[in-house]
DNA sequence: TATTGTTATACTCTATAACTATA
DNA sequence: TATAGTTATAGAGTATAACAATA
């Protein structure tokens, strides 16, 4: 694939065989992103409200300030995105008793329903591509599910601050 | 952010069989998915630019309906990303002398230096994530990068037919 | 005053439909 | 007529800034 065409760079905190083991991960991570998009239904909604969606279902109702961090969105992008589940019939508001201001999400019925019909769409795609795969891969591929997890938990806890972005060009 | 104590029970470990691999990577591209957008702040151009930029630079030359039945999506919005990435200097356009009607995009110096900036940026913050995973697991995961790409190469032969719209679900 | 959330506005990206040019 | 690409227009989704309500 690509070879990091420079054995010095020192990456920070990382050993000098992570590098290429960072853009060997980097690579598939990219390639599987495009995946997601080709093997989600037609956008029934978006990645984000899939997200969302989900997170509700596994962690209960949530303020929306917090959803939208878990998410990696602003305030007022969830706020427009609850208002269109919500419309939708997916998701319910309610206010907090203990404190004015706070909007509670909670999952519907209904969005359970459509949550699981996605992911059952999915996985169907998924498993009939999982039984083309070699066995030795689809194992290494089991195998490593785990590590994906841990790997994603990591990954959110590891921004404090913003690594500099360069005030966002464009 | 604040407290993410959920146990991770993303598969409902049970030896069950395709159905319960397929959800475990279900939910694994899920959560990767989200992974990718946070771990790309560079946001200098969006998700389908980079993976189309990628193509040109791994595949050559490419004519603009190949490229957008590859990247999944449609021509007229091709035709417009193309514009918006010549316009950057990061691709060109070419006419076929064989073909009038053919338009031939590749990738310029500037769009290879721009990919390979964004890769090495990306390579760095994922490399930190792994510094910090369990050896373990960091195991498994390398050892499953062989088995993502192919994953990744038989996902995109599965689909014979474009999408089409309506019945969405399942 | 600080927070929680909403509204206003602008921009990016994508899709469908209609169009031009070449074969 | 069929194919390759463009233009026109509409809509989703997001961000920043300004605002209202509650603490």
């Amino acid at each position: 694939m690509d070879n990091p065409p420079d054995p010095v760079a020192p990456a920070p905190a990382a050993a000098a065989g992570d590098d290429v083991a960072a853009a060997g991960v980097a690579a598939a991570m990219e390639r599987l992103t495009r995946l997601v998009r080709r093997l989600s239904p037609p956008a029934e909604y978006s990645l984000t409200a899939a997200a969302t969606l989900a997170t509700l279902e596994r962690s209960g109702p949530c303020r929306l300030t917090d959803l939208a961090a878990r998410e990696g969105v602003t305030q007022p992008a969830m706020t427009q995105l609850i208002s269109r589940l919500q419309a939708a019939g997916l998701v319910g508001r309610a206010t907090d008793p203990h404190d004015g201001r706070v909007v509670l999400i909670h999952i519907s019925d209904a969005g359970r329903t459509s949550l699981a019909e996605r992911r059952t769409g999915r996985a169907e795609r998924i498993a009939r591509v999982l039984d083309r795969l070699d066995p030795a891969e689809r194992e290494a591929l089991l195998a490593a599910l785990p590590a994906m997890e841990s790997f994603a938990r990591l990954a959110e806890e590891d921004r404090p601050h913003a690594h500099r972005k360069g005030a966002a060009s464009s």
